[in-house]
RNA sequence: GCCCGGAUGGUGUAGCGGUAACAUAGGGGACUGUGGAUCCCCUGUCUCGGGUUCAAAUCCCGGUCCGGGCCCCA
């Protein structure tokens, strides 16, 4: 025998079951964005691989699908949306008014150790705010991830809120050069604490001053970090959190440790979790950044959010969410071959009004039919036999009750409806 | 890239050196006009490659894939 093919590691096939979860969640996520007046776009699958090695370091370049193509061009298959999708605002909507809000659904790639909640292909969910800084604008951002998680059917989330300009002028005033923050924020992610004091000593700061730091990145409040640091960052934080509060959030942590594995992040970052999840349970990352100028275009303000969408399913499933099941209207069984055709006219015509309608194409006994009916979850069954043919009629069966009528086959979308 | 645990019909499982089995699902029939019941029949399986053995689904080694945890995470 010859050797199945399988699946690729880190990848998955949909049954139509969960395809159809699927599509419903994702339509109740574009209605939401939609709702916001927030557009949608797509991009292409692969991308100059230059896109995503420009401002991430070379390290990552391990976890890209990359390939050179039949011109010898560097391509990579996109591990996240960000980049392209400034890369195509960069190209033709920089002329478009302001602010341009555009949400995405795509698939990324990343070659990376799949687990639970971690795959080879995946499907991200996110969007951009192009043109605006105003505390308003980052709250109704950070609002609206917590609305689409919420109204999906989230129940156990957490969203914690940072700032890394916040952390960036405290290690200023600490005397930290710039160029040492990335390795600096890079073991904060980490929380290899440890390693960031010895860093710090290193680094010549004073051993209070390492002391601090420390208490300062465990600040659960806006007051508290003002003890540590008075500068137009904390206000603006401030503000943002003012008007979160006015879109109506008011469960949230400050959390200072919260550091976005990319570079371009900048300002205000929040993550959202999913507890139930455990190690992967991140389901939403996101925060205000700057990419613009590193691809050519006029600096403007930019922020977006990013949600697992394979996760957010994951996480629904583990809260016992129930989804809506596809059914069917109406299964038309032919009592014998001699009604056939008439059960495709009438399968013909309850498509046409969007019924949705099916007919037994194995030509099989009413016995199975019915107990097909049932298996695919029929609300309804039309029964086509010759003796009420003859008068014109078909049986109209209630697939739950059971109870079934004879009607009129021109009364028949009235019985069906 | 590292550590641990797995893999048996489509699905869920039993067998743990000696005839591959059960449930369920799928197809047909009992029943040529009434489903979720019953009975019968059919289809279909040991993750792959080596090794040990008279004999391997079973023991050993390696690969692949899955799960859990690291690393990493745009």
């Amino acid at each position: 025998m010859e050797e199945k093919i399988k699946i690729p590691r880190g990848t998955r096939d949909f049954l139509p079951d969960e395809m159809f979860k699927r599509r419903y969640v994702e339509r109740t996520i574009r209605e939401i964005f939609q709702s916001f007046g927030y557009k949608e776009v797509q991009t292409p699958t692969f991308e100059h691989l230059e896109l995503f090695t420009l401002k991430s370091g070379e390290e990552i370049i391990e976890e890209i699908y990359a390939f050179k193509d039949k011109g010898n061009r560097d391509l990579a298959l996109r591990p996240e949306l960000t980049a392209p999708v400034i890369r195509f605002y960069v190209e033709k909507m920089q002329m478009e008014p302001k602010p341009l809000k555009l949400f995405y659904i795509g698939n990324c790639y990343r070659y990376d150790r799949p687990q639970r909640g971690r795959y080879r292909e995946f499907t991200q969910v996110g969007c951009e705010l192009i043109g605006t800084d105003t505390p308003e604008a980052y709250a109704e951002l950070i609002y609206l991830s917590y609305t689409i998680l919420r109204n999906i059917g989230l129940k156990n989330i957490v969203l914690r809120l940072g700032n890394l300009d916040i952390i960036y002028s405290l290690l200023e005033n600490m005397g930290v050069k710039k160029n040492q923050f990335r390795e600096l924020m890079h073991l904060i992610d980490k929380s290899k604490f440890y390693e960031l004091e010895k860093k710090l000593f290193e680094m010549r700061v004073a051993k209070s001053k390492v002391k601090m730091f420390r208490e300062f990145l465990n600040c659960n409040s806006i007051e508290k970090l003002r003890e540590f640091i008075e500068a137009p960052a904390v206000d603006r934080f401030r503000e943002i959190i003012d008007f979160l509060k006015v879109f109506g959030i008011d469960k949230f942590e400050i959390d200072m440790k919260i550091v976005r594995g990319l570079d371009y992040y900048k300002g205000i970052v929040f993550e959202i979790d999913a507890p139930i999840l455990g190690a992967e349970k991140q389901l939403c990352g996101g925060g205000e950044y700057e990419l613009i100028p590193l691809f050519g275009g006029k600096e403007v303000p930019t922020a977006g959010f990013a949600i697992g969408f394979d996760r957010a399913i994951i996480a629904l499933e583990e809260e016992g969410y129930v989804f809506p099941e596809q059914k069917l209207d109406v299964y038309v069984i032919p009592i014998n071959e001699k009604t056939l055709k008439n059960a495709i006219k009438i399968v013909n015509m309850l498509r046409e009004k969007n019924i949705i309608a099916d007919v037994d194409l194995m030509r099989r006994g009413l016995a199975k039919s019915l107990k097909y009916a049932s298996s695919v979850k029929a609300k309804k069954a039309i029964i086509v036999g010759p003796k009420e043919l003859e008068k014109e009629n078909v049986i109209v069966r209630d697939m739950d009750s059971g109870k079934q009528i004879e009607v009129k086959m021109k009364n028949l979308l009235s019985m069906i409806k």
